[in-house]
DNA sequence: ATTTTATTTTAGGTATGCCTAAATTATATA
DNA sequence: TATATAATTTAGGCATACCTAAAATAAAAT
């Protein structure tokens, strides 16, 4: 069962969307590849038809992961977030470089180096953005946190993790200081500029970001002290 | 000039061959590659067609590097003896472990990630084999080193390299001490038995090993003291 | 100088993973 | 419900990097 770099990338995604949106269409498939949807179709049927199938396929309904597709898919996903927390931390990237590096060598890695990583970072559990690393047996932590837009004034939070999608966005919420376990307090909402101001627990003056920045950040509550 | 992992891998091979024998033959480079003879001659004529062309390429007479392919070898090169130094140092990995996985991260790894490991290891000249890195501007020191093998009876020499093209081999000089930067006179040949005796720095009791690992150990003389 | 043998090249094929253009199917709109 | 639009699939190609079998060439042996 050695998977292609590319079977990889789409289990990767597969498994993004259908945990999103209960399946992964051809056309979401080929957007976050950006391969044409013919492309997509014909990855499709080929890992259907896989023995074991990594998917299970309908014409026209698009793909879920089956089990075997599903551990795929978790095993590349700590690869690769083991290895943006490896970089970060031992080879000095910035969280917004790590990504494309990992993308890379996450299908290069040998288990056994993966298991050494792993080693040397003292079995982490999050990666630099935050995103939970699935631990040695594939499981994934249930996460609590929830987008840094819903906090209503006066609630406290600390910050869990930051969408990685954008590298854009990273530099900049890095540069406000919006990094996880930063801890902050929600001040107000303001519904017409659509924006939301906070308090940073180590920061001088309140800031207020855009409704996109604040629905890229995650957080979990923490109690009023 | 983006090059595949098999030209990246063909112009390794080339490099070396036409080091020691002032081309590279077609059924060489298959043996060295794994590959067929017909398969050679299809990735000599496109390699040599390239623009740049890579190599230069008779029909019937081999390939040596061009300029430009010389200079993309020693490129792999560095980052194969980089990312060896750096899995023996940051990650544990044993002498005769490192070249498989550097064989296949050195085709992925970024020019960034190169440097990043370049620094990490302190600019490093030598693999965990005392193979040399090239510098970052690709000029390879010259060597002086020569088989242990052509050791006279008492003089003294310093390993500088040992062969790593066998891990069973490197595995079994490990076990006699036989290691970069190890002290040791040579004792006594014994042309019959083809085996050299030899008295290493750090140990009781002399050693006698066979030809063929004598000569895949290379030495330079140190003055009598 | 032939002939034999070994090496190398050519010719034709396979698998992967991508593409475009055309056909089909599903969904939305009127 | 018919029709327009959007999504998806099929059909036919291309590049890479392999393969085998047959043909051509070079090297070695007589
Ligand atoms: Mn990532
Ligand atoms: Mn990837
Ligand atoms: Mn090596
Ligand atoms: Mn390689």
């Amino acid at each position: 069962m050695k998977l292609s770099r590319s079977a990889q990338d789409y289990l990767k995604v597969i498994y993004r969307l259908s945990n999103r949106y209960g399946r992964a269409t051809t056309s979401q498939l080929a957007n976050w590849l950006e391969v044409k949807p013919a492309t997509v179709t014909g990855m499709l049927q080929k890992m259907a038809r896989a023995a074991p199938p990594l998917i299970t396929y309908q014409k026209h309904r698009g793909a879920t992961l089956t089990t075997n597709g599903e551990k795929a898919a978790l095993q590349i996903i700590r690869r690769h977030r083991l290895l943006e927390l490896f970089l970060h931390e031992k080879l000095d990237y910035t969280w917004d470089e790590v990504h494309e590096e990992a993308e890379r060598l996450e299908h290069v890695i040998s288990e056994k180096m993966s298991q050494r990583i792993a080693i040397v970072l003292g079995d982490p559990c999050r990666d630099p953005h935050g995103d939970p690393i699935p631990d040695p047996d594939l499981q994934l932590a249930l996460l609590t946190e929830f987008p840094l837009g819903d906090l209503q004034p006066g609630q406290q939070a600390i910050i869990r993790r930051v969408r990685d999608e954008d590298a854009e966005l990273l530099r900049y919420a890095d540069s406000l200081g919006l990094r996880p376990l930063t801890r902050l307090t929600a001040v107000a909402h303001t519904p017409i500029a659509q924006t939301i101001t906070i308090q940073l627990a180590d920061t001088a003056e309140p800031i207020t970001i855009g409704q996109y920045t604040a629905n890229q950040v995650f957080v979990d509550l923490e109690p009023n002290q």
